[in-house]
DNA sequence: TCAACATATGAACAAATGTACAGATAATGG
DNA sequence: CCATTATCTGTACATTTGTTCATATGTTGA
């Protein structure tokens, strides 16, 4: 696998201002593969959401639990109300979460069950590279 | 294994300050199966990395092209030398790419497939909310 | 309607984070 | 050894982000 095209010198070509390229193959394969802006930000929305250690804790007791209300979540997170219900507030937004309300409460839950897949497949990678 | 269970109304016991709780049921069980802290922080680590678009745009690249010299990266990317390096060290730090030495070049590449796993998780998450 | 409760919202502040510039390190070729 | 190339590192700055306090919304029961 050496490949190093030739091509003499692939000059300040496309859009950028002055990046040179070593490997024009895979510069070019890359970008015409590269994910859209658009996705690239909803994605990296996903990861920062569930990148904070209150909301990590919040999604993993949804998923235990199936629903909690924001008192409850607060006592397992150990963390003041207000904290949870701000946290909560993104994650709904995000659509990651949905509420029901009963009474004065309100019980959140998870969406869907993504999540849990995307927090299950991170355990496991997290299991190997601690190997 | 206590539990303590049957309701009524559970004061403000346990050994947080003041939080009182609804269901003390499923507060024990989301409790007693919460994740460990130091596995939250090693999840949120992971997820923090993921959730900037440099770094993501950076991974899928490395995905699509298996691996690739910090100079290209930053031309498929399309961002200043310096910035990659910054972005590549995080992940690098993070167990997430490994590096390996040609020349003057240093070429960088996934560690696993886990994060390529993660992503695919992602992209069918965003793929279902979306609808 | 009023008081008590559960949660939401707004704003302010401290901490964390990405980015850019300058200089440092490492390797190649002459 | 020197100049050049490729990448790294340190630092400073602007932005973002999480947390907290105070206040608002909405619900229940008397």
């Amino acid at each position: 696998m050496t490949v190093t095209v030739d091509l003499g010198h692939v000059g300040g070509g496309d859009d950028a201002c002055s990046v040179r390229s070593v490997d024009a193959h895979k510069v070019a394969a890359a970008k015409a593969r590269a994910i859209a802006p658009e996705d690239v930000e909803r994605i990296t929305d996903l990861f920062r959401l569930v990148g904070e250690p209150t909301r990590v804790r919040l999604l993993y007791a949804l998923v235990e639990t199936g629903e909690m209300c924001v008192c409850d979540l607060a006592a397992v997170v150990d963390a003041p109300e207000t904290s949870v219900s701000h946290a909560l507030r993104l994650l709904r937004m995000a659509g990651i979460v949905r509420t029901r309300r009963d009474g004065r409460m309100i019980y959140y839950s998870l969406t869907d069950a993504h999540v849990r897949l995307l927090l299950d497949v991170t355990a496991e990678h997290l299991r190997h590279t601690v190997d």
